[in-house]
RNA sequence: GCGGGCAUAGCUUAGUGGUAAAGCCCUAGCCUUCCAAGCUAGACAUGCGGGUUCGAUUCCCGCUGCCCGCUCCA
């Protein structure tokens, strides 16, 4: 989707190794090895994610007239599934053309019988590697850029199409060496045993395809050569083996193109378990938290004096079998959702959708996300769930991309719909003032929670240098987070921890505001160092007490403080009564 | 899911077929009147499992995990 991707790999490095040194996100299971996809949020991430889910709740529910909340169970029974779509289209087998994607039913492919062509190749880089890895060992210099280059050159221009791999990786590294004239071999190398070497270790990709009836050869090597130019072989020189095979009434290729279809997987998404006494009932963890939200809809009106329009909030976990994790907590396995579900008349629906997406953004802006660094991307025809009228995906810059954070989707009156039908209930409202009946409609702003921890983070995330008097470079890490999110709102430290009533002052205030706000008591080291931590952990306010507090130097600064600034490092005089409204104020 | 790369202390990096090194961080003490000072002492590591070997962190294989490029995302 996104065309204009920044990624900043070295940023994303940093910012994951921060968050494991100060405590905010550890992988799972690290002990053992970890578990792919999974991540635990520490002392300082579970009080930013906690701030997060709490603003969140606080704008869309508790500030709102029209939005009540929920909290569903997680395991989800399979009937509500197969009623929303989740189980159907994915219980089956299902196969994947190897070339076009292309998913089928496996037991709907037909039996096809006829010539079948095998090819066989190899990634340049790999053979490359391979042998900058040998003319290096054998006494050569020899960066492996350039003996990829070199024998990638040579792969792609087959002698002869029907040549053996020997020959074809022999003839590569004789024009290697002979182009690279300062690379010696010594004595007992031959070239013999260097090819042998790169083919006993090298990892082939092989396709079959099979010649359709009323095609020759030639559409064959057109499907292998889109097959190979996927992956990066722009031709698929290395055909070690071009002989024809026959097969007869073999369901595994595709019958659009002829090309080998993988073997049948299933293919559900969802974590299944089982429970009863019996173990033998069948559960599933849910995809989504919206599905409770439908199918309890109607208690909520009953049971509620609300009216339509209303929408139900929920935040929670929820599971998806991702294939293919990635980017920190960007996409996993368990991840936890912040969804409404706003329940309308069918003829308000799209400019509701419009509506929510406002308040989402002002949101994000609410939260230290800037506009600037959000993109709206209208989700086309074609490219939406066949069910939404109109999508909108909220995405954000990462450092790894542009990348979705929400989407506020119109979703009809289809959920609704099937579950009224799966149920066999009505789940129509009635109008009391129109007198007008109908199936309501949904807009559903879905947003993802750990997705959004894991943007403010990299949005708060900052490097500062600095240079002191004496000229010495300094880098300051900060993490520069809104104060009403930041985990630890106010470090508090004595100048001195040798001074007893230094020490016990910054208890006081400690006690004084600890039922309002998480705060942090520090006195190890010199105070600068401590000012430093709590920059590294976003800590927006550190209170200082020292020898004016205890009015050693006159009557006018006795009980008063150092308030220091972390943005700035600026500092101001404040008195500790007033410690309490100056923080308030400035971290709900 | 495919391919490539990588795996040594909390972090960043050395190094070795025979006792694993350093800086930062951390802990304790000394010192210290506002931005990572200094001194002393201390804690902490070869991802997991096999194989070769008298001996493996080092070489080989498998697994797991991380990063990158594709793919996928109901």
């Amino acid at each position: 989707m996104a065309n204009k991707d920044v990624t900043d790999p070295a940023r994303m490095e940093k910012i994951v190794s921060l968050c494991k040194r100060r405590g905010f996100i550890f992988q799972a299971g690290e002990l053992y090895g970890g578990l792919n996809g999974c991540w635990d949020y520490g002392p300082l991430g579970v009080e930013l994610k906690r701030n997060l889910k709490d603003y969140w709740w606080r704008k869309t529910v508790q500030e709102r007239d029209d939005v009540l909340g929920l909290d569903g169970a997680i395991l989800t029974m399979e009937q509500v599934l197969v009623s929303s779509g989740h189980v159907g289209g994915f219980s089956d087998p299902m196969c994947d053309c190897r070339v076009t994607q292309a998913r089928l039913r496996a037991d709907q492919v037909p039996e096809l019988s006829g010539k079948v062509r095998v090819y066989r190749a190899a990634y340049p880089q790999a053979l490359g590697f391979k042998l900058a890895k040998l003319v290096t060992t054998h006494g050569g210099q020899c960066p492996p850029e350039s003996a990829n280059r070199a024998l990638s050159q040579a792969m792609v221009t087959p002698s002869a199409e029907s040549s053996s791999a020997v020959e074809q990786v022999t003839k590569a590294i004789e024009d290697f060496l002979s182009a690279h004239a300062s690379i010696e071999l010594s004595d007992t190398v031959t070239i013999p045993a260097i090819v042998a070497d790169i083919l006993a270790d090298i990892t082939f990709l092989d396709l079959k395809v099979l010649i359709l009836e009323g095609k020759n050869s030639d559409s064959a090597d057109k499907v292998a050569k889109k097959f190979y130019s996927a992956r990066g072989i722009q031709n698929p020189a290395l055909i070690v083996d071009s002989a024809l095979l026959d097969v007869v009434n073999s369901t595994s290729f595709n019958p659009e193109n002829g090309a080998e279809l993988t073997e049948p997987r299933q293919f559900n998404l969802m974590l299944q378990t089982n429970f009863g006494a019996t173990g033998d009932q069948i559960a599933y963890l849910r995809p989504e938290t919206a599905q409770s939200i439908f199918c309890q809809y109607k208690n909520v009106l009953d049971s509620n004096r609300v009216k339509i329009p209303f929408g139900i909030a929920q935040c929670g976990k929820s599971f998806r079998n991702e294939i293919n994790p990635r980017n920190f907590t960007f996409r996993s396995r368990e991840f936890e959702q912040m969804e409404v579900e706003y329940f309308c008349h069918p003829d308000d629906g799209m400019r509701l959708t419009d509506e929510w997406l406002e308040a989402r953004l002002k949101f994000y802006g609410d939260i230290g996300i800037p506009r600037e660094k959000l993109h709206i991307l209208d989700v086309p025809d074609g490219e939406r769930a066949f069910y939404s009228k109109k999508t909108y995906d909220i995405e954000y810059e990462f450092p790894f991309g542009i990348q979705e954070l929400e989407g506020v989707a119109y979703r009809t009156n289809y959920d609704l719909g099937v579950h009224e039908k799966g149920a066999g209930k009505s789940l129509v409202y009635f109008d009391e003032e129109t007198k007008e009946k109908y199936l309501p409609h949904v807009v559903e702003p879905s947003a993802g929670c750990d997705r959004t921890v894991l943007a403010l983070l990299c949005e708060a995330f900052d490097e500062e240098t600095l240079t002191d008097e004496k000229g010495k470079v300094d880098v300051r890490t900060i993490l520069r987070f809104v104060p009403r999110m930041a985990p630890i709102k106010v470090g508090i430290f004595p100048l001195l921890k040798k001074n007893e009533e230094q020490v016990r002052i910054c208890r006081d205030i400690q006690k004084s505001l600890q039922p309002w706000m998480n705060v942090f008591y520090d006195d190890g080291g010199a105070v600068g160092r401590r000012y430093r931590r709590q920059d590294e952990v976003g800590t927006p306010f550190c209170v200082t007490v020292d020898f004016d507090t205890l009015g050693e130097n006159g009557d006018a600064l006795q009980g008063t403080v150092t308030v220091r600034h972390r943005d700035s490092m600026e500092q101001e005089r404040l008195p500790i009564a007033s410690l309490l409204p100056w923080l308030l104020e400035r971290v709900r």
